[in-house]
Formats: structure tokens, C-alpha cells, sequence
DNA sequence: CTCTATGCAAATCTTTTGCACGAAC
DNA sequence: GTTCGTGCAAAAGATTTGCATAGAG
């Protein structure tokens, strides 16, 4: 009954999905890939164009964009929206939810688990199928009340 | 233990409440305000900025959004950030979380009784004061599946 | 050689801000 | 009369798009 985890291991997993797709290897998306395989975390795709821009000046953002978009679609890539900021991008890994503190701004992962219950009862009394890549629950987290 | 519903009933209340804070009862603010009042529903800034300039067309866009922001301080309006849209705003309402379809945008409120479980689950396990008034959970509504 | 991806610039959309004037108290 | 609120215009931040060209297959 569980989607699938992510089928794509290694950047030249991504690149080769790609490809079956019509699409192209290129050396901005083997770079992008490898700032988002380096580090887990939450990017905005300014931050993520300014690291793969460390390597190669002149890829530019709106290429990030595009390549997101695109990763996102393939399932390699989740974007999250936190608040008002901008859109945040983490290599789709195992499931889980997000608590965004509104002080600090800080993310805490948390396992899938805790909002099984919760996606459940949403489904069993208001037929909503909850998509467990995107959850974020705002509010104030332990350092900052 | 549980914070108090708004203790604003009508839209004299509110601004009387402004007054307290060495505020002022303007046009604006009474326009905007009934429009709050007038209908519930989860509305952006626009739209309300719309609603009120079919009745006063020369209420600029700003003093909307800094209204806005001074109802969200006195906790009369929520604002709620749905996906990368603009934000939404509505009255602060009973306590209730929101569910938002991914495909068709449309919005359910939901009895905050379905989050109390998950709220204290992360109270007790990450410390995590959670926003009641923000929860919004992103999925596909009983209609789109 | 073909067709996709990129760089660059400009456009779009949402929200914020500076400033001078008008209005609420 | 003060001080706060407003309109207007411009700025700011995030993201998208058009177009000509470079480059992957």
C-alpha cells in the first residue's frame, strides 16, 4: 500500500531516468545532483544555485529552476513550502514530515510515522488522501518557547 | 490551557480594540473588516483588496496588506500559506486545520479535534509547540483521487 | 543532424517600503 | 495640533518565460 521509496541511489541512477525520458545528461544537472546528494537539507534554489555556482560560475539560476522542476516531477526530488519563505528542495528520501519553527526558522525532520494516525483519520473521515512528502506543521520548537 | 477564541464578535469590537492600542478607526479598516466579516472563506490579499474596491475604489492594495498584517497581530485574521500561492487569510475562527486538494486548490476546514492527537505527540516527543491555526496539510481531496 | 537544455534578459507575481499628504483623536 | 493611516510609486524577492545558441545523443 506504500509508494514506493525513491528508485534512484546514485546521481548517474537520476541521469540514466532522465534519458529514458528523451531527456540529457548535462553537466548542470550532474552538478545540481551532486549538491543535493552531498547534503540533505532543505535548499532554497537560491542557496542550491549558489553552491553548484562554487563550481561553475556561470549555471544560471534560472537552469536551477528548470532542473528542479523536472527532478520534482521525477519523484527524485521534494520541494517543500515553509511559510511565506521561498520553496525548499531536499533529495526525496525516506518519508517524513517537517516542523518549522516560526521564530527561528529552523526545520526538524521527524519519521512518518507520528502523522500515520493523522493521515488515516483524514482519509477515513473526509476521503483526503494525505501526501506525506509534503507535511509541515508550523509553530514553536523546543529552543525558542 | 487552551488559548482563548478571538474575543472579537463584530467589527465595532475590533476597532475598538485598534483604539486601545493607540489605533484608529479609518474607512479602510471598516470596509476590510466587513468584508472579513461578510464571508469566511480563506481569501488572498487580492481578492479582498478587490472585494473592498468594488465599494471604495481608490483603497490602495498596501493599506489591504497592512491591515492585514495588524489584524493578524491583534489575532483577529489568520493568515495560512497554502503550497507557493499567495497567503490566504479569514477570520479567526474556531480552532481548525485545513486540507488542500494538490490538484483542484480547493480548501477544507477541518474540527481541530482530528490534530489534537499529533499536536501532542510532538509536544511530547520533539518539544514542539505546534501552530493550531496553521495546520495545513497538502494531499488530494475526496473529489480528485 | 536533430532536438533538448542553457544563458541571458525581461516579465510576472506577491509583498514590502519610503514619502508626503490627509484624516482621526 | 499630533500622530497615525493612506495613496502612490517604486523596490524587493521568488519564480517563470521568450528567444537565440550551444551541446548531447
Amino acid at each position: 500500500m506504500l509508494p514506493p521509496e525513491s528508485s534512484f541511489a546514485t546521481i548517474d541512477d537520476v541521469l540514466a531516468g532522465m534519458r529514458q525520458r528523451g531527456g540529457r545528461a548535462t553537466p548542470a544537472r550532474r552538478l545540481l545532483l551532486g549538491v543535493l546528494f552531498r547534503d540533505r537539507q532543505h535548499r532554497s534554489a537560491e542557496d542550491l544555485a549558489g553552491e553548484v555556482q562554487a563550481l561553475a560560475p556561470d549555471v544560471n539560476i534560472s537552469t536551477i529552476y528548470r532542473n528542479l522542476e523536472e527532478f520534482v516531477r521525477l519523484g527524485v526530488v521534494d520541494r517543500v513550502y515553509f511559510g511565506g519563505g521561498p520553496a525548499t528542495y531536499h533529495l526525496s528520501s525516506g518519508r517524513h514530515g517537517h516542523l518549522v519553527c516560526d521564530s527561528c526558522g529552523g526545520v526538524t525532520e521527524v519519521p512518518d510515522e507520528v502523522f500515520v494516525e493523522l493521515a488515516d483519520a483524514l482519509a477515513v473521515r473526509y476521503g483526503f488522501i494525505a501526501d506525506r512528502h509534503q507535511f509541515a506543521v508550523a509553530g514553536l520548537c523546543a529552543d525558542c518557547r
